[in-house]
DNA sequence: CACCAGGTTGACC
DNA sequence: GGTCAACATGGT
């Protein structure tokens, strides 16, 4: 089965999902973090707490204090780490700045962003694609999941290389793509169930 | 009570 | 190159 064929499927069962859920492009990168191995839900609180407090910028951000900035996203998980990384990313976009960082090459960004402690390379990809719209595949757990289920093998790098080089580098396309397994992922493929009878194997 | 959630890191082999 | 525990709260 063909890449194009899966998201036509997926998009069939499960409609559009127009990721990322954000009102601004510095919005994504702080959900970036903190959906790190957390429910999205639980995400949409801290955000809508910092926006309350006027945090949802580089700059009050980077210079809130770190105690403050803890409890306020406390019900995401592993607060410590990413009050720290969060602070981090945005003296980082505070120093740029979102427009002159959408100019750079999507390679020199990625690298930028991979040098920050706290910003591997999911979160780096979510980051290029959904706020800076750079044409980058996200790869997460879902996906790699579900590309097994359909015989697709293959970690973090050769699943990029294969989504990215099967379809047409159209950003709209990736985001919903990987929206659309995420959302698949959550109701029939993860740790809990697998329903491989929905998407028709595929071969490698 | 046990297990998992839109990962990353550093230590170890 | 790969594997593994640590990080921590909230929901089933």
């Amino acid at each position: 089965m063909k890449m194009m064929d899966i998201y036509n499927k997926l998009l069939k069962t499960l409609g559009e999902q127009k990721w990322w859920p954000a009102k601004t492009p510095f919005e994504v990168v702080v959900g970036a973090i903190l959906t790190q191995r957390t429910k999205w839900e639980n995400v949409a609180k801290a955000i809508h707490e910092l926006e309350k407090n006027d945090l949802l910028d580089p700059d009050a951000l980077s210079s809130v204090d770190k105690s403050r900035l803890e409890s306020l996203i406390k019900g995401t998980g592993f607060y410590r780490q990413k009050a720290e990384r969060l602070q981090t990313v945005s003296k980082y976009f505070a120093k740029n700045g979102i427009s002159s960082l959408t100019k750079k090459p999507a390679g020199v960004l990625r690298n930028e962003l991979l040098s920050l402690k706290g910003i591997g390379k999911e979160t780096a990809d979510s980051i290029l694609l959904y706020a800076l719209d750079k044409p980058k595949f996200v790869i997460d757990a879902y996906t790699v999941r579900i590309c097994k289920c359909l015989g697709i093998s293959g970690g973090y790098d050769r699943l990029q290389e294969k989504f990215e080089s099967a379809l047409p580098k159209d950003v709209t396309l990736f985001k919903e793509f990987h929206a659309l397994l995420v959302e698949y992922g959550k109701r029939y493929c993860n740790k809990n169930r697998c329903d491989k009878c929905i998407l028709l194997p595929a071969k490698d």
